[in-house]
Order: C-alpha cells, then sequence, then structure tokens
DNA sequence: CTGATTGCGGCCAGGAACTGGCCTAAAGGA
DNA sequence: TCCTTTAGGCCAGTTCCTGGCCGCAATCAG
C-alpha cells in the first residue's frame, strides 16, 4: 500500500477513537512497529493530536486538535448529516446557518455514491413539512443541485410556476442562492429573457443540469441580497405580539424558547415576539395554560376568540 | 510539503467542485504539472472520481465515487453540521436516526478544536428547547461525552436527580446508549452499586470523565435495550387524538404534516394523531382555522377549553 | 480544416524519502 | 520491582517520488 493510502487508513482506524495499542495498528496496516511510529508522527507534523499512553494498555488516540482533521464518515452517519443539514438549511435550528448548512450538505452530498443520496432521497419523503415559523419547505434537491451549479458556473434548465401563472421552461445562468425572511431565492441571468431575475425555490419545480459552463456575468448592484429585495414588492406579513401572562417568568420562559423574549415579574409576566404566522402563539399559550391578556396584534385575539368559539359551541362530538 | 500532506490538500481543494485547471492546482501546490498528473493518478488509484476534461477550458473535477471519500471540511460547515445532528439526535427529523446521528455528532465533534466546540455551544444555547413530539430535549454535551465514554470504555463520573430525590453523584462505567420512545438512556455498571443502572439522560446534570478505562462487562441478557424496557414502568402518557374538522382534506393535511392522519371526505374529515403532548393538535386546529368537534381525548377538549374561557375573560388589555 | 490548449502517460535519471532492524530511554501498570 | 509499551536516534538498503522530456488524444476557437 501507498504512504498516502496508509496515512488515510490510519486517520480512518484512530477516528473509531478508542485507543488503540500500537501493535494492533501496524497489524492492520502490515508495516513494522517503527514504521508506524513514524507515521503517529507525520500526523503531528500534519497538525494533529495524537495522543499516546505508554505502559500496559497502552496506545494511541486522536485527540481534538488545531485545525479540523478530514472526517472520515461511514455510510450511515453521512446519510444522518445530510438529514440533519436539510433541516438546517430549511431554518430548522439555529437562524442565519442557513447559507453555511447548504453549502455544507452540497459538498456531502456532492460527494456521495447514488446509493447513499438514494437513501436521503427517501428519508427526505418522510421529513415533515411544517417548518418553524412559517413559509414553506425547499426540497434540499433542489438547493443542493442549485447550490453546486452556482459554484461551478453551470447553466441549468428548470421549470417555474410564478404566482398565479401557469409553469413556465426557464434556462437560466444561476448566480447566487439568497435566504430572506426564512425563504430561499435563486439570482440568475435569465437567457431567453436576456436579463436578471429572482426566483423563489419553493415555486422550481425541477431542476436540470446542463453541464454547459459559463463565464460568470457581473449583477447589476454587485449585490444579489439587494436585488432579491428589490424585487420584492409584498414581504410576508409580520405581527409584534404582545401578550401578558399570569404565570411565573420561568414557566415563560420554558413555554417559548428562543422565539420571543420575557420580561415582566412573575404574575405579571410580558411576552413578546415577532412572527409571521400566529399559530406559534397560540402553541404557546396552550403551552404555560394560565390566564392571558393579549395586547396585540388584534389578529391574534380574533383568532383566539374563533377557536374559543368554536370550542364551546359543539358539546363534543 | 509532503506527499501525504500535498494529497490532502489537493483533496480538499477539489472538494471545492468547480472544475480547476490543472496548471492553476499545480501552481497552488508547488510542484511541477507531471506531478500533478501523478497525484491526480493516486486519488483514482484510491478510489476517488476525478474527472477531467481536455482541451481550452478543460480541468479536473471530483465527482461522487463508490464510496464515501473524507470529508474535509470549512469550519463553519463543519458547526452548521453539529448544529444540525443535534437536532437529529433529539428526534427534530427522521425518527429512528437518533443513534446515528450521536454517532456522527461524537465524531464530529471529537475532532474539533476547541474554538469551534465553544462556537457550537454558543450557538446551542441559541436552540429552541421545545422538541418535536414532547419529551424534554437532551444536552447534545452530555449525549456526546457519554457516547465517547461507552466506546472508549472508559468510566465516568456523573450526577443524577431521580425523580423526587436528591441530586446524587454517580462513579459509573458506561456500557451504551439507548433510545425509546423519544427519550435517551444511559446503561451502565454502577461500581459503588456494584449492579447495572439505566439513567435518563435528561435527567444527569453533569458528565465529568475520569480517562480511567475499565474492561468491558457482560450485560446480564446481553441485550441493553430490553435491559432498560424492563426497568421502565410508568411509561409517558399518551394520547389518541380524535377530532372531526370542518374543512377540506388538503388543507387538513398540509396542517398536520405527518404527525397525524386525515381521513374521512371534504367537510367532514377525520384527524387522528398520537402523542404525548396535547399542544400540537392546539396548534394544528389555530392552522386550519374551522370549525372542529374534539372526540377524544377528554383533556383536550379541556385543555381548549380553558384557552377559550381565558381568551373571552379579559376584554382585551 | 487548422492550430492552440489541455490532459494522458511512457521513459529516464537523480535524489529524496521511506522502510525495517537495532539500540537505549522513559513512562505507566501490576 | 518487573514487564509492557511508546519514543526516537542511527544505519543501510531500497523504494518511490520528482521534474523534464516526449508523442498522443481530445476539445475548442477561428
Amino acid at each position: 500500500m501507498n504512504t498516502s493510502a496508509r496515512m488515510l487508513r490510519l486517520l480512518s482506524l484512530l477516528q473509531t477513537h478508542r485507543y488503540w495499542p500500537g501493535g494492533e495498528l501496524s497489524d492492520r496496516l502490515e508495516v513494522s512497529p517503527r514504521t508506524l511510529r513514524r507515521d503517529i508522527d507525520r500526523l503531528r507534523e500534519l497538525g494533529y493530536a495524537v495522543d499516546a499512553v505508554r505502559g500496559t494498555a497502552g496506545g494511541y488516540q486522536l485527540r481534538a486538535g488545531g485545525s479540523l482533521p478530514p472526517l472520515l464518515l461511514e455510510d450511515e452517519e453521512a446519510v444522518a448529516i445530510a438529514v440533519g443539514l436539510q433541516q438546517a438549511a430549511n431554518g430548522g435550528a439555529v437562524a442565519g446557518m442557513e447559507d453555511t448548512s447548504v453549502q455544507a450538505l452540497t459538498k456531502v452530498i456532492g460527494l456521495m455514491p447514488p446509493r447513499l443520496r438514494r437513501k436521503v432521497d427517501a428519508l427526505r419523503s418522510q421529513t415533515d413539512n411544517l417548518v418553524w415559523g412559517g413559509g414553506p419547505a425547499v426540497d434540499a434537491g433542489v438547493l443542493t443541485t442549485l447550490a453546486q451549479a452556482c459554484r461551478d458556473d453551470e447553466s441549468v434548465h428548470l421549470t417555474y410556476t410564478a404566482p398565479g401563472a401557469t409553469p413556465t421552461e426557464r434556462r437560466v445562468e444561476p448566480h447566487r442562492l439568497v435566504t430572506l425572511g426564512r425563504r430561499w431565492y435563486l439570482v440568475a441571468h435569465d437567457r431567453d429573457r436576456q436579463d436578471w431575475r429572482s426566483f423563489r425555490l419553493d415555486r422550481i419545480g425541477e431542476v436540470r443540469t446542463t453541464g454547459q459552463r459559463f463565464r460568470p456575468r457581473e449583477i447589476p448592484g454587485g449585490d444579489a441580497l439587494a436585488f432579491v429585495q428589490s424585487g420584492i414588492r409584498s414581504r410576508p406579513q409580520r405581527y409584534d405580539v404582545r401578550v401578558r401572562l399570569d404565570t411565573s417568568r420561568a414557566a415563560a420562559e420554558r413555554a417559548v424558547g428562543h422565539w420571543g423574549t420575557v420580561s415582566g415579574r412573575d404574575g405579571d409576566v410580558l411576552l413578546e415576539m415577532n412572527l409571521d404566522h400566529l399559530q406559534w402563539p397560540v402553541l404557546v399559550l396552550a403551552e404555560v395554560d394560565c390566564d392571558f391578556t393579549i395586547e396585540s396584534p388584534p389578529e391574534l385575539r380574533e383568532l383566539v376568540g374563533r377557536l374559543a368559539a368554536r370550542a364551546s359551541r359543539p358539546a363534543a362530538g
């Protein structure tokens, strides 16, 4: 075996992380113990922190180091990562991480052999479509394909359904993906219309890569985010929710998580949230299960009112 | 630079995935074009599918291959993966993937340099604690530390708070992590009590690794899952929710996602869910915003009733 | 069609790097 | 205390890597 290949295998073995006795490692790699020691040395020179314990039951162990070593993943682990990143890309975890999540997802998916991709696809259909804070979930396949095309300067064909229109076929040069207010947009140069357009990803049906590369153009204004913002007329309705709760601050905080801020004192807690779907405050009210006063918005009062009216009307089925 | 190090760098460059002209690669790696070609060859021999395009504007590109190559991640990407996997480990994405997610998470976290771990920790606090389908969220630090200790046969000290008792200090030999009904359990041999115990992870306060390795014991019965099951007396309360909705099937399906099943015809839709927190059906009712009849459980009727009573009482702030 | 560009790979000679074996030292566990 | 295991210097033999040269093939622009 090659030295480089052996180093990779050694790294892979060490990543399973249990202590490895030197003898076992040198056996597996089919080299002498002396060469193994040299290999360990080489890893250390590359910046990997390899711990060693001497004496009986001693051995080697990979420790977290200064830089991130290459990850050697089992198939299942890679699938798990892909699934987790899909959630994150749709804003499921922490806001503001969507871009990086897509970047990582593209990398993982791009390296996956087809059989693993199929597995991810199969699992994807099981994933829920209910996304935190509203906004339709974006198909991860569309997302990664476009991210890849943007990076590689590869033109694509896609079907797009503008609101209230029939689906159209577009041939575009993808420029950049932009996330704005829990929605994904593709900024691209439309080849047929000879102009820049932005496409909402949840309105894109299918994406086919062409394999054709193009010379990247300069976007007018130079800022893809600004371009998208200028094109959006009606931003989704946002509500400023203010509710007073007759409970303890701790209980209120537990109920809202980080979806809002809690202030005031026990027994008179002020809960403030800013979001574009009113279902979540209702969930919080059900969770705290205490007396409350809705200060704003009126829409929330009406929603809860309707719920109340409906709950009281039928005397149960 | 070393050959192994160069190969790793080359792989890293190729993973950014855009076409690389050979000249640029050889420049960056500071070798002759001939050596670059040989490096590419070496990669191919290792099983990597490196595409090449000839002619003007030709170059190299890494394609998905038969096996999963080592992932070379940027710092930010690794953080994104860790955050995504935390969600998945807590059952946020697809049920049944928790184990693998923890496995992958342990690997990623274990390789992270401290500064990245701090970043993940910082982001973790922003993550919501509201977990789908109920059940308390488990601290990812506890999860990964224990997973690592199980693999490395390393004994740990932990503080455990049994229900209705004061926190106690335990010295245990961790054996296996088990996920059961959206909860995590640690199966371990308690050194002080000289017997096997299972610990619910959300009741574990702090975990300190000792660095001491132990000889793994045989678990009685040989099955950690069975051991946990036998020890659980009271399973968490589960509710069978049945609600009739005066809306269309499509609207009902959109509202529940995969958290329940929808049957019946438009105008008389039967919604069935099985879960252990009643907040979610309330959310669904707010989402569909239509007339409904709660058939079961009575607790849900009462919850909505309380909500209604409270909504109607104060005439708004 | 022609020429330019780029990847492919054989060949070769010099040299760098790797290997295995030997040695002693140091550290940890029983 | 003794045994085991890692650490690392030294050395000789050999492998492997490198850069430069070559002709060849594929692709694209003019």
